[in-house]
DNA sequence: TTGACAAATGCAACTCTGTTGCATTAACTT
DNA sequence: AAGTTAATGCAACAGAGTTGCATTTGTCAA
């Protein structure tokens, strides 16, 4: 951990370990009774370290999880809102190659998640 | 085009026709001296008609664009903010099939955007 | 252990994106 | 040309995210 060991900071790790999908900042305000400015704080930095991770899934709020194995992808239901976990590394690094290729980008990050509808709510 | 045929809803198409990137609601606001109200609902109605796609950068606004052929993607600059259209659909199609194998999800939508430094900023 | 300094936090005010209700205008129908 | 109703504008609002500044708290040296 970068900085003191704070508090808030301990919680706010302790919040999304305890998560098995990724917090938006409303909900860890609520959870946290922290404030909103402190919470976007620390995610910055947490952000900037590595050890956690913005996911977006284009519903006006971005998302935070713990990223201890580095990046993840997700499906997300757009029913009940589960998120499962993905493991695509592998064509996802083939996928990169290939944009690399066509581009002639310098590639730094990408946004990549799945919305359907899961089993359960089929 | 769906219900009337309108000065905004030509104009709306012609502005997004003429540019090469996605544009946002601030951006077509200022080009079209049309009320934001109206562009969001007339961006909703030729969303669900198909005929222009959301995109989103993560950056805190989405953008649309013309979509005749179809959902694309996108490598964009994040230095310059130029946008590169890209042809990965094969790769996606096996990427999807695999993502449904391993969530069960039944898949409606994705997102996927790559970001990184154009050759140009390079 | 205490005191000083700097980092961390809270608070209020703000910006920006996007939404809603309602009144007005303009496109289509006959 | 007149009536119907979709389309538009406007004002007010909600929520995410940011900024400046005052206050609190963790850390470290004496």
């Amino acid at each position: 951990m970068t900085g003191r060991n704070t508090k808030t900071k301990r919680a706010l790790l302790a919040a999304l370990n305890s998560s098995n999908i990724p917090m938006s900042v409303s909900e860890l305000v609520k959870k946290l009774h922290v404030n909103k400015t402190t919470i976007y704080r620390e995610l910055a930095s947490f952000i900037e370290e590595g050890s956690i991770s913005e996911v977006d899934f284009s519903d006006g709020q971005k998302r935070y999880e713990l990223t201890p194995d580095g990046h993840h992808h997700h499906a997300v239901c757009m029913d009940c809102k589960a998120v499962v976990e993905l493991e695509i590394e592998p064509i996802i690094k083939k996928l990169e190659q290939n944009v690399i290729k066509q581009s002639g980008f310098m590639l730094r990050k990408h946004q990549i998640e799945f919305f359907g509808v899961c089993r359960d709510c089929a």
